[in-house]
DNA sequence: CGGTAGCAAGCTACCTTGCTACCGGTGCTGTAGT
């Protein structure tokens, strides 16, 4: 049957979007596929019209359970009721359940972390696995490495798995993140599937303030004047909650926050809120965005500057995905880049932490595979977070050619050394894009090693010129009324309190 | 790095100033025992 007249059938439309057919007939023919797809443009319907071709089970990874519980949700509207997502929400009977009839399901979505479970890897092993499809692939290398590491091992569980068909699905890859991926995966042959991540439609706003206050005031104003909705990202929690409350008590936007440390049933409602346009602002940490699709988001405020370009093009894409004229500002003041640096030291284990759980380990070889393990005061005792606790202990259970605990000692160092290069090297380059005198659309399609695009459009970057005004709300359009004094006021106390502090 | 909470001293009678220590983002998870 041809693909259309599948696209029909099973999902009801006419045509595919941009970049999807490419996908699934390269699948069909049998090819791994690595697909760099705008988001918005239907990325899961790659991996979903595909299960009416092959036979066996579709497994999906996918990183957040949210984000599982909305495809299955998806999947289950359009009249597929043989989906799964394996995941904790499931309690133990249902487990069970699942567990014993996975024959009975098609799609199943699980966390790497999942895969990981000896008893669950036991039973997918006893299907026959037709394709193996990495959603928002760009964590592997995003997160592989430290935080969530059962990312880097994904390409094990395949193994596993027998390696079946693969499909990996993001929005965002540099060539870095694309061979992250593809040696992650551990995938020979592989056709890449991939399209520009220019969008003409955002315009790129760089604006440096002298300093904290100027940085507050300056977001008051720009989100009294801007079309709404719009997020704004802060990389404290703290910092977000207290401005939107800000925003909200002093009656300038109808605001919320939204970040990790809200309980589960919180962030699904405030992102519904947001979604459904009963909210024009979101404070958000990088924790919000991952599935949210909004059309008409008008701009991305970054009040702090993210660790790197992949997160801000991801986190600026959200906007104006109904292709209208959306701006993305970042608010810059000296020393900004501290912060980054700051957290990304604190997530990996210090050289004296490592020197000090070093004297504690036993001097005989076949006792340190569950030293770890039986010593988890030392966790503690040592300050590791727990980010910090897994790295070390995912590195020890490395097999190494040679051993001594030098050689452990000093490849662990090493390997925290490298990513904090990494790391740091990723945070240096936002700077140098913030201060470059260039288009900042051409350093970022350089950036992900595309052309530079012909004919720039009329708004384009703070460097190549902009109306800005084009971006203000216009009188009537505004979804909720400004009360322009108040907050005209409270720049006045801002602005009092410093001169009074001074 | 740069902000801030918390405390103690300083100054004057209830508030200000100064120091220090600490904090800052992303998420998944079988499992123990009463």
């Amino acid at each position: 049957m041809e693909l259309e007249n599948l696209l029909n059938k099973y999902f009801g439309y006419k045509t595919f979007k941009t970049g999807q057919k490419e996908v699934i007939s390269s699948l069909l023919g049998g090819n791994h596929t690595i697909a760099m797809l705008p988001t918005g443009t239907g990325k899961s319907l790659c991996y979903q019209l595909p299960g009416y071709c092959l036979d066996g089970q579709i497994i999906i990874i996918s990183p957040l359970l949210s984000l599982m519980q909305d495809q299955v949700e998806q999947l289950m509207k359009f009249g597929e009721k043989r989906v799964i997502a394996l995941n904790s929400f499931l309690d133990a009977e249902k487990r069970g359940y699942v567990l014993r009839n996975l024959t009975k399901y098609k799609y199943i979505f699980v966390s790497p972390e999942m895969l990981s479970l000896p008893i669950i890897m036991k039973r997918l092993q006893a299907l026959s696995v037709s394709l193996f499809v990495v959603d928002e692939a760009h964590c592997i290398s995003q997160w592989g490495f430290d935080f969530r590491p059962e990312y880097s091992k994904l390409g094990e569980y395949r193994d596993q798995l027998g390696n079946p068909l693969t499909l990996a699905l993001t929005a965002t890859a540099t060539k870095k993140v694309r061979e992250d991926i593809i040696q992650s995966l551990d995938l020979q042959n592989y056709t890449k599937i991939e399209s520009t991540i220019d969008r003409p439609n955002i315009a790129f706003y760089i604006e440096e303030v002298p300093n904290y206050y100027d940085k507050q005031s300056r977001l008051i104003e720009l989100v009294c004047q801007l079309q709404k909705p719009g997020i704004i990202y802060f990389s404290s929690k703290k910092i977000a909650e207290q401005m939107a409350s800000l925003l909200a008590d002093k009656g300038i936007s109808r605001a919320m926050a939204y970040h990790g440390g809200l309980d589960q049933e919180q962030r699904i409602l405030i992102q519904q809120q947001f979604i459904h346009g009963q909210l024009d602002v979101i404070c958000a940490t990088s924790a919000f965005g991952m599935g949210v699709n909004k059309e008409n988001i008008r701009f991305v405020i970054h009040y702090h500057m993210p660790m790197q370009m992949e997160s801000y093009l991801q986190e600026i894409g959200r906007a104006g995905r109904d292709g209208e004229k959306s701006i993305a500002i970042l608010l810059y003041s000296p020393g900004d880049e501290q912060l980054p640096v700051q957290l990304a030291e604190s997530e990996l284990p210090s050289e004296q932490q490592i020197d000090w759980l070093f004297s504690y380990f036993p001097k005989e070889e076949k006792l340190i595979d569950h030293f770890l393990e039986m010593n988890q005061h030392l966790r503690e005792d040592g300050g590791f977070s727990e980010i910090q606790w897994r790295i070390i202990q995912d590195f020890i259970k490395k097999p190494l050619e040679i051993y001594s605990l030098e050689h452990l000692k000093k490849g662990l160092k090493d390997f925290v050394n490298d990513r904090l290069k990494v790391k740091k090297g990723s945070i240096h380059y936002l700077k140098k894009w913030i201060k470059s005198e260039s288009c900042r659309r051409e350093l970022i399609l350089d950036y992900f090693d595309e052309e530079p695009v012909k004919g720039r459009n009329q708004n384009c970057c703070d460097v190549c010129g902009i109306q800005f005004e084009q971006y203000h709300a216009q009188a009537g359009i505004q979804s909720y009324p400004v009360k322009d004094e108040t907050w005209k006021d409270y720049l006045a106390n801002i602005l009092l309190n410093r001169e009074m502090s001074k």
